[in-house]
DNA sequence: TCCTCGTATACGCAAAGGCGAATATATGCT
DNA sequence: AGCATATATTCGCCTTTGCGTATACGAGGA
């Protein structure tokens, strides 16, 4: 039986956004590019956590990904089918309204991917032999 | 670690759209209170399968059930948090793209769950004793 | 080339979801 | 009470999902 659907593949679309995590990961990307360890940072999960559900988004097709150097960048990549663009325009304004969206958004602001922050904190070197 | 989210249970929600037989029934009752024998008949599927998705929908709490002699009407629950309820609204908005969403409405408007149209279909009665 | 760092994937497990088939519940009729 | 109809729930099975842990990949620097 033909689905004689040519619209976008909604179900995937829901089931993509019907995760807490997947939702603090696409309410960082609103309108920038964020690199995963903004993500690891912000959200205080594993990496490998924040990497799979990036992998899921991707395959959803609702993000994108960009290398630079030995960083990921990723954004929103917004679907070309309009009532689709229009659902997750509504799942970004009820973001509004979350406590917690805004709270990571602030995070996001100090963030920074940049390693020298931490150079105080590595360990000795290795004494030459 | 709280929440600290008023807000409506936006995952919930989206797991609760992340199903095309959820989807074809909200399809169904935008606007209108329809009836489990209308459902089965125009989707096409088991009573049990259709009765399990409208009691998730039921539990996800954007779905009301009343009861009207052996008869059960569902109907719509909009959301109280407007964000949730924006969501729900580009979704419907998204059916209006969907073949098969507009095939089930048309097919909707002729349905109905009068069983008088049956009676001839009816087996001949049982001769008294 | 080896090492390190940032990121992605594989594995094993537990929980949730979806389905058909069977069964239970509730209402109305006789 | 007994039966038929409309709907809901249960059960067993399979697939999917989410997670922690371990490991693989890929780029840059020494």
């Amino acid at each position: 039986m033909p689905r004689s659907s040519p619209s976008f593949d909604l179900p995937r679309l829901f089931s993509a956004l019907a995760d807490r995590t997947r939702l603090r990961l696409l309410n960082l990307m609103n309108h920038r590019e964020v690199c995963v360890c903004q993500f690891v940072e912000i959200l205080r999960q594993s990496q490998p956590k924040i990497s799979r559900h990036l992998a899921y988004l991707r395959n959803a097709g609702i993000v994108s990904a960009r290398r630079e150097g030995k960083w990921m960048h990723y954004s929103i990549l917004h679907p070309a089918d309009h009532g689709a663009a229009a659902v997750l325009h509504a799942a970004f304004r009820s973001f509004q309204s979350d406590l917690e969206m805004q709270r990571d958004l602030a995070r996001l602001e100090r963030a920074s991917c940049a390693p020298e922050r931490f150079v105080a904190l590595r360990p000795a070197p290795v004494p030459a032999r």
